[in-house]
DNA sequence: GTCTATATGACGATAGAC
DNA sequence: GTCTATCGTCATATAGAC
């Protein structure tokens, strides 16, 4: 097998064992199994443990790089700007995140890991990711405040209820509650009750 | 100093060693230090590392066992459910899981990173606590549901949409977010936010 | 109850043969 | 490019003196 190949699939195999050990209750020895080889050759294409966490990093950094965020891809979401519709657009938004959170638990898991140890990387990678998630949304939760549409609340507290909704949904099927007991629902009903209930509210009105 | 006394000791510092570099990135070299004694004072009082992790556990789960739980003992929340006064309610235990989270950090990390590390104990721990919030939560839901002051949503749906903003909240705080870049509010701000958010959603209406 | 010293094994990383 | 063998270090846990 050739370098770069050898070298993508130990990088595979690190996010899987990285992802269920943390990056202390890793061992090189775990991810050499895991690839299929030995210890040795790890450290021939990384210099060391670190060096092999920080090019996980690298790698999903460059692969989600500037300019593909779901609301520069999805087509439903940038028309349903276009034509502010309000449902729509915070569904198509808890819907993609479901999506994604659901997709790649290995690299949730792994990130959620790398803040409790406090790994600089992943802790930037983190941060800068979501600044652009709260600039984007708030950006259109001013504008629907400015049209009337919206109640005069902080843009960004917003956000963090909405976001708070979804992240702890995957969080319950990716951690705490895999067997699904306390709540069993689609992702297509939670989202749409999440977006219902931010927009709407709980509350019965005369309308 | 006597055996119990020496015994509190070691598990506070346990505690907070845990809290920070998680189960296996723990050395037991590290909690005799944080507890100012030999690492073989350790072993006489805890079989080995998994006991020692265990007790914690135990000492949590009996510190804050049945009976003690914020809408059992916070006369405001109290109050505020017998006259269904909705706002109040879910602005108690907004404020009362934020105080909480805050006041004992060290044991929130830990927990998360017992999810994580998949560690059964601390995991049913969490289970079982979490179920008794939506078991109170969605009853109160329910009840307002048949007065006909809430709408028809599924109430666990609800709690866990409440529980997320105040979840993700706290974990920015503590997590992701220490430097209060992506927003920086009180408590109280928060809670009165998320809380009017949940009950009144976001669009403006005639009312 | 407390310590120092140490046994035993695991872990990260390297050397060197093929 | 790949392996086996191994080195030095650190981790858990114990022995035994005071």
């Amino acid at each position: 097998m050739s370098g770069d190949e050898r070298r993508d699939q130990i990088l595979k195999a690190a996010i899987e064992v990285f992802s269920h050990r943390g990056f202390k209750g890793t061992t090189t020895k775990e991810i050499a199994k895991a690839s299929g080889i030995s210890e040795a050759m790890i450290f021939r294409h990384f210099e060391n443990k670190d060096a092999l966490y920080k090019a996980i990093i690298d790698l999903k950094r460059s692969s989600q790089g500037k300019g593909v965020h779901v609301w520069e891809t999805n087509q439903d979401l940038i028309k349903a700007i276009e034509e502010k519709n309000d449902f729509r657009v915070f569904y198509e938004v808890a819907i993609s995140s479901m999506t994604k959170h659901r997709s790649d638990i290995g690299f949730m898991r792994l990130l959620f890991y790398s803040a409790l140890e406090e790994h600089e990387l992943a802790e930037k990678f983190f941060l800068e990711f979501i600044e652009q998630v709260y600039a984007f949304f708030s950006g259109y939760i001013e504008t629907r405040q400015r049209d009337g549409a919206f109640r005069d609340v902080k843009p960004r507290l917003v956000v963090r209820a909405f976001l708070g909704m979804l992240i702890n949904h995957s969080l319950h099927n990716i951690l705490w509650d895999k067997k699904r007991r306390l709540l069993n629902v689609s992702d297509e009903e939670a989202a749409e009750s999440f977006t219902n209930i931010l927009l709407n509210g709980l509350k019965v009105r005369n309308d």
